[in-house]
DNA sequence: AATATATCCTAGTGAGCAGGTCGGATTAAG
DNA sequence: CTTAATCCGACCTGCTCACTAGGATATATT
């Protein structure tokens, strides 16, 4: 499988979205809260958004005790999923030798330099393609309307299903 | 790690790229000769070539036996790296519910759903791209006049860094 | 015929990492 | 002072990757 999103960016990124839907809300939100509506460990989640908070520049911030939680540290439109995955997953490289940025490294081997260009090709597609994505592109427009909804809870028919060319 | 080219990938890719360049010979390439060349385990890349011979069409045909070897089943300018890497790799897949082509599962959970069409975004980033680079584009285009050249030996100056926009 | 050189096939294996769990310390609200 | 949160680090467990080993079979050359 040359494409490999772990759990860690599969539900950082679903805590991320979560958090973009509550960005207008007054109070933070707790991880209780996101582990019970998206069925995920409270242990396991603390683990992702620690590195989402530790980020440089961070993507969430805190407010610890009673009431306390997380919210987002900018705007949904200002988080790209870019930055989200790359703090989740690490740096997007195929491989050792196909970090971003750098491609200095002259190998002696016969074929491989020629096909490092392949992989960084690759790389190059889904660096853009994930930089290119906000959050707010994922929360949809129709969400904002319910701003400052105060403990907005969701049922089953709110879930919807956007075109494919939405995105 | 989100896309993670295993050594699957990239040692099968090599080994192709490598046949490609052999693919005027009037011999088939072996590989003994081919793990030489890349510095490469042989029982390893036995592994790999299976996958590529048993593939549906297949990508390589073998001959057994002394001054055996394999060669490509179709010239290089008509096997993608798309065909290649699935076969070595598996299908383009980020996760479980993001197969290639089957995208009709609708979970129950709240933001999962919307995150599906991001990672269904970047899964087809990837295979446009493979899909769009053949063996040939890989090998270039100043390789074809050295066709037919018997036994052809190479050295460190025949390596050739193609600039990026070359692909 | 014998030998050398290939492909072909199946099993096994060791390290590393994904994907968590657990227990507790700290901080703040009511 | 109790409750509800964030914070922190240690540990564990099963799976997969990246090979290695050892042979069986096929064919060209001598």
């Amino acid at each position: 499988m040359i494409l490999r999103v772990s759990t860690k960016g599969e539900y950082g990124v679903r805590l991320m979205v979560d958090l973009a839907r509550h960005y207008y809300s007054s109070r933070p939100r707790s991880l209780t809260d996101i582990a019970q509506a998206e069925q995920l460990s409270l242990a396991y989640l603390e683990q992702l958004v620690k590195l989402l908070r530790e980020a440089e520049p961070p993507l969430v911030a805190s407010t610890r005790g009673a009431h306390g939680g997380y919210r987002l540290s900018r705007p949904p439109e200002e988080i790209t999923m870019g930055e989200i995955v790359r703090v989740l997953e690490g740096p997007i490289a195929p491989m050792i030798c196909a970090t971003e940025g750098e491609m200095t490294q002259i190998c002696s081997l016969l074929d491989s330099c020629k096909t490092k260009f392949l992989w960084a090709r690759v790389r190059d597609a889904v660096a853009q393609t994930l930089d290119s994505i906000t959050l707010a592109d994922l929360v949809g427009a129709s969400e904002q309307e319910t701003q400052n909804a105060p403990t907005h809870f969701i049922s089953i028919s709110d879930i919807r299903v956007a075109p494919s060319s939405a995105l």
